[in-house]
RNA sequence: UGGGGAAUAGUUCAACGGUAGAACAUCGGACUCUGACUCCGAGAAUCUAGGUUCGAAUCCUAGUUCCCCAGCCA
């Protein structure tokens, strides 16, 4: 019971399962069958991500399977780069489509022969008409179209241009096969759609052996049913699509009946997840590239060290349903934050150095101290760090005129630097200008370790760095690619945030993170998880900033 | 009366005629060698108006608001 119970919750709560459901328990299928459906026309982001895991996790909830399927009926857009890209994304997230990998393309000949069934039964036709007066005659939302001049010709006819159409006889445009619906529909995905275009372009798959492509609605319903796919899982703005899908089914002789259910596409605040801007975003210089680490593509957040885990807790927690919404960015953070606290092991790195000499700690004198590589977690084992007479604190951590409630180092104050001694800061060191560029501290030889035998508590911990074997580093910090919770798509250039990235050059690293060869997630403690940038190199560290700490100070402190 | 959808805490989802519940966010508090984590607590919602019913977020009627569709894109 108690076992029937967590399978049921295990398979997810929302209306999609709950038709799989229905459909298994009636026997309307007998296994489910998804597919995952891209067109290699850029890379996949969080929202496709949604529809990833909605589709391989209901196939693998309810015993089936899964497709990854290339939707490549427009050779005019499509490339190999963005192929090996989705193909990497998918796995990298944790899918495994198996043998299960199909490209539209591979029904090419079949989806010809399925129109010429069409033209033969007379419901498609070959129309002349220019794109322009196609869209002149095919109404208003509230206006009915008017039928094509050449709506009515032969069979004969319709069968001869169609050949001659697939034989390259004509130059892109001049042609095109439409299904002989209905003008007069208030669907206008009725009104005669467009099931072949002339499009002289070479295929990344098919080469030149085409120079007709069907469109996404002739090519979609009739791969699905080739496939066997049960549930055709896409977005709601395919939903008056449906009559179409169906009606293709229905006038010809395909082996499988699938049916179309659409959900809500996933929204972000501060992101847009559309192709079209994305790609504008890496065309247009504004990003470094799709594997931007500011990009909402899967690519940029695997370089800004989000886990793949994190990913998917995301999208079991924001559901799945119909109605339109914008997810809170914040809820993938916590996503974020809460496997990485697990899972990361901590070091310290001190981004905005400032140095600290102790003035009672002997000269050329150190010592090594152990820290804990995990608080939670014992296994993860301990290092040692060392101890000397000049260190790195953090600048934030310092102010010389505190407000009341600033726990961290001030003239006169003492504080704890994690893992070592309390120190006391006794004199502030500043250049003509006024800066402060140097503590002067004193340390407790008793409280090594951390704590003080006498008892006495300190309110600050602090993260810190040895002077004498601290690593340089650059330390890039992320922040939303947009200014607003709801960028405009149409002019996103106006919304984008000038201070997304932040770099900063001088950062110092323990030695232990300048050695590790892993290129697994750490927490910077205090401040947040980080991993090596891929492009970093031994003697140029570069370290990303995959998420903030949350940070109760930043409130109280009234900064961000 | 063009067609197709959707409306539940600030946000994202549950509740499938029978006590409106969770997570994130927010605000308190406890704990703490990370102002982190963890723990405890609080506030906060059924689009509107009628109707059916012992009982309505759920069913019916009429409205309101929002989203999608006029590519030879997907």
């Amino acid at each position: 019971m108690a076992t029937t119970q967590a399978t049921v919750r295990e398979a997810g709560q929302d209306f999609i399962r709950d038709i799989v459901r229905v459909d298994l328990a009636s026997g309307r299928v007998k296994a489910v069958a998804t597919r995952f459906p891209p067109e290699p026309n850029g890379y996949l982001h969080i929202g496709h991500a949604k529809s990833i895991c909605l589709n391989f996790g209901v196939a693998e909830e309810f015993g089936g399977h899964c497709n990854l399927r290339y939707d490549d009926t427009n050779p005019a857009r499509e490339s190999q780069e963005y192929i090996d890209a989705i193909e990497r994304d998918v796995r990298w997230l944790g899918f495994d489509w198996g043998k299960n990998l199909f490209h539209a393309s591979d029904y090419f000949e079949q989806l010809y022969e399925w129109a010429e069934h069409l033209t033969r039964a007379g419901k498609a036709y070959v129309d002349d008409q220019t794109q322009e007066e196609m869209r002149l005659t095919r109404g208003t939302l509230t206006e009915a179209g008017t039928e094509s001049p050449h709506r009515n010709r032969s069979v004969e006819e319709n069968l001869n241009l169609l050949r001659r159409m697939r034989a390259g006889e004509f130059p892109n445009g001049a042609h095109t096969l439409r299904a002989k619906i209905d003008m007069g529909s208030g669907n206008i995905n009725l009104r005669d759609p467009v099931l072949y275009r002339i499009l002289h372009a070479e295929h990344p798959r098919t080469g030149k052996a085409w120079c007709i492509y069907p469109s996404y609605d002739f090519a979609h319903g009739q791969s699905d049913a080739i496939e066997g796919i049960t549930h055709s899982v896409c977005t709601l703005e395919f939903e008056d699509h449906r009559p179409l899908y169906d009606w293709f089914l229905a006038n010809l002789p395909v082996p499988s009946h699938p049916h179309q259910y659409e959900f809500a596409r996933l929204n972000l605040t501060y992101t847009i997840l559309s192709k079209r801007v994305l790609t504008e975003l890496v065309r247009g210089g504004h990003v470094g590239g799709w594997d931007d680490p500011r990009m909402p593509t899967l690519a940029g957040l695997r370089r800004r060290g989000v886990p793949p885990e994190s990913i998917r807790d995301f999208v079991r927690r924001i559901g799945v349903a119909k109605a339109n919404s914008v997810v809170d960015m914040g809820m993938l953070d916590f996503c974020i934050r809460e496997h990485l606290n697990k899972h990361a092991q901590r070091r310290m790195a001190v981004l905005r150095p400032l140095k600290v000499v102790i003035e009672n700690y002997p000269e050329e004198a150190h010592e090594d101290l152990e820290a804990a590589n995990h608080p939670e977690d014992a296994g993860a084992g301990t290092r040692r760090i060392r101890f000397g007479r000049e260190l790195f604190i953090e600048r934030d951590d310092f102010m010389e005129n505190p407000p009341k409630k600033f726990f961290r180092l001030s003239p006169g104050a003492e504080v704890r630097l994690r893992y070592a001694y309390f120190i006391t800061c006794r004199e502030v060191v500043k250049d003509a200008a006024g800066a402060v560029t140097e503590l002067r501290c004193s340390y407790d030889p008793a409280t090594k370790g951390g704590n003080a035998p006498d008892g006495r508590k300190v309110k600050a911990t602090m993260h810190w760095v040895s002077a004498s074997d601290a690593v340089r580093a650059e330390v890039r910090l992320y922040n939303p690619l947009f200014t607003r919770p709801d960028p405009n798509a149409a002019d996103f250039a106006a919304d984008l945030n000038p201070q997304s990235l932040e770099i900063l050059a001088d950062a110092r690293i323990e030695p232990a993170l300048a050695a590790d060869n892993a290129d697994g997630a750490v927490q910077f403690e205090r401040q947040g998880y980080f991993c090596r940038d891929p492009y970093s190199k031994p003697g140029r560290l570069v370290f990303n900033r995959t998420v903030g700490l949350r940070d109760s100070y930043a409130k109280i402190a009234g900064t961000s």
